[in-house]
DNA sequence: CTCGTGACTTTGT
DNA sequence: TACAAAGCCACGA
């Protein structure tokens, strides 16, 4: 069969780079924003990342709940939201501070 | 082409 | 540690 790439704008071959990237993340890790951008080739698109999580396709097992802002914090807006990622990440072992916060410098990815 | 927006980041108090 | 301001970047009105 002749895998036809049917048409595939940058802006899709972005987003499948960035969620591709954010799949790569080990179990028990984290990683931020901005190192997600750089690892998918965007540079400083951090912003670009956030937006393409935030329309995920549900049910696609993006570990997206692997993902926090560079101060370590959980960067989803509903309280509900913060609260399940974070019941997510502590399920895989993850460690949050008092101040709800994961120490990069120990479950950061990549190293 | 200019403007507003946003699961961001860096810098300066 | 917390907050504000400015920087940054793709998108769409």
């Amino acid at each position: 069969m002749r895998t036809v790439e049917p048409f595939t704008s940058h802006a899709e071959l972005r987003r499948e780079r960035i969620l591709a990237t954010v799949d790569s993340i080990p179990r028990g890790r984290v990683s931020t924003y901005g190192r997600i951008a750089a690892e998918a080739g965007l540079g400083r698109g951090a912003r670009q990342v956030g937006a393409a999580l935030r329309n995920l396709p549900s049910g696609r097992g993006v570990p997206w709940h692997r993902v926090l802002n560079a101060t370590g914090k959980s960067s989803v807006d509903a309280a509900a939201g913060v609260a399940r990622q974070r019941a997510l990440l502590e399920a895989e072992g993850v460690v949050f501070s008092a101040s709800g916060r994961v120490d990069l410098k120990r479950f950061g990815w990549p190293d």
